[in-house]
DNA sequence: GATTTACGTCAGTCATATTGACGTATATGC
DNA sequence: GCATATACGTCAATATGACTGACGTAAATC
């Protein structure tokens, strides 16, 4: 076990530790939602569009195979969802040039423009949260949370871009 | 603007790395519920029953009122949840002997039990993270994801017991 | 005694997700 | 070139989770 009581104090987890750890990740995830829903609602669309539209908008030109793996969902479930983007004009499907199968999915202007406005407050709030809590904080912050995520989706994280 | 740079390096906030901040709690939570949900599917249970049955473990004797403000849905959401919860034998209900209206939740033995192989996975996730990333990180995992809940929920974290 | 509070429930609706099966177009390997 | 594998789409059936709206009951409070 490496990197135990790294830190100025031991590290001593008792079971309080432990929930309260769970718990704020309950909670921060909980509203870190709420504003996106309000908006997400407007348009009739759930919480399953806005991440569509989100790794879209972070990975241009991305394969629903690809998609498929970071949402971990079935793609008859993708599909639903792309489809409702697609006839509202918020996301493109172009054929694949390399390999015609694939339909690369991108965000339209309007598409941009939604992910802007969904993101905005998660945005607001991760920054006022950083700033507050200050740089040696917000590295803790990233080191317990890219534990707390499995390799595959550790490797995800922070790489724009087409995908492996 | 208080403690803006209060770490060893000054904070420059790009929107890559407030991207990375979401897309962390993002997959974070995607992780943390997928053991979770998979013993929940042996009953039939979905993550709503896991959200009730962690909450009515860590605040036993908490009233349906003080549990729809943690978990922010409908009365009518929680019923039927509830319900099931209650038929299966995991959840016992009392009535409050100060006030008559209330009906006290409590974990049954067999919730209780139930509660322990649900959350065992979210634990030692959540230990494993905290050791490898020592106490400073966790800190600061603790000092940002709290600035990012809202005041309300920010209360309710790590303070186990009846409520207000 | 009237009002408020806490809780339960019926009814209808919608989004998200699942498994399973089938079809089509394209790429690849022998 | 043909067989197989891959990428994608779709139809169908089903379940959970969540909502709004309405109505009822029991207990506390003013």
């Amino acid at each position: 076990m490496t990197d135990v009581n790294r830190g100025s104090n031991p590290l001593f987890l008792r079971d309080e530790d432990l929930r309260e750890g769970i718990e704020m990740l309950f909670f921060a995830y909980r509203d870190f939602t709420t504003k996106p829903d309000a908006i997400l609602a407007e348009h009739g669309f759930g919480r399953a569009h806005h991440r569509v539209i989100y790794f879209v908008g972070r990975h241009p030109g991305i394969a629903v195979k690809e998609l498929l793996a970071i949402l971990k969902i079935t793609k008859q479930s993708l599909a639903r969802v792309l489809r409702r983007l697609v006839a509202k004009g918020f996301v493109e499907q172009r054929r694949g040039v390399e390999d015609g199968r694939h339909r690369l999915l991108f965000l339209t202007a309007a598409g941009a423009e939604l992910e802007a406005r969904l993101t905005a407050d998660q945005r607001a709030r991760i920054a006022r949260a950083y700033r507050e809590a200050g740089a040696d904080a917000v590295a803790g912050y990233r080191r317990v949370l890219t534990g707390m995520v499995d390799d595959e989706g550790r490797a995800r994280v922070g790489r724009p871009g087409r995908g492996p």
